[in-house]
DNA sequence: TTAATTAGGTTTATAACATAAACAAGTTTA
DNA sequence: TAAACTTGTTTATGTTATAAACCTAATTAA
């Protein structure tokens, strides 16, 4: 009847992450704070949490001595991204 | 960029609910159960959320001497329904 | 006829979650 | 050199989803 729904991807925020870094190369922590219009903390939380399911890649470096973030999507959340986008396609056909 | 999701409407069970009664007159919370394929429990506190938003209606009666409980979506329901499916719609396409 | 089982739910307990507040470590500016 | 800013991380807290336990009445079995 219905499809399973990615716990890791059925969060607002993940899936605005998840979403964003679909259509780009790679994308820095202060852009995705921009898009997602979130709070530095909460983003940092979803972007572990991400990473840790193998869905983005983090790379850490530094930009004018200060701390940057960039975050790249992975092929198995390319995978999972699109899983999700046909599991909850079957909620909204009605 | 990305439209707000009615918390009340991004959770799985709810969702699933929800996208049932939008192609029935009125279901029975028996029903409802085998479509989910959720618990008693589960549909039990997420039907009573859905009627406290006022997006479901519920009617207890009895029938063969047993409790019945029936549920209809209502206006309010439909169109919180409707503009789910167009937000979360913004996440979706890539 | 009383004990067990079934029907149809509701309430409670708990672990996971989303989020903001507080913190950290270093950098720049006044 | 002290204050303010940058770029995040960690912690604290309230909320949520869910299953387990419970409840009441009806039915069936012994």
């Amino acid at each position: 009847m219905f499809k399973e729904l990615d716990p890791i991807l059925h969060s607002q925020l993940r899936l605005s992450i998840m979403s964003l870094l679909m259509s780009v190369e790679s994308g820095e922590f202060s852009w995705l704070l921009e898009k997602t219009d979130s709070t530095r903390g909460n983003l940092s939380v979803q972007i572990s949490k991400l990473k840790d399911a193998g869905f983005i890649k983090v790379k850490k470096s530094f930009r004018n001595n200060y701390p940057l973030t960039t975050c790249r999507i992975t092929k198995k959340g390319i995978d999972a991204f699109e899983k999700y986008v046909e599991a909850i396609s079957s909620y909204l056909k009605h």
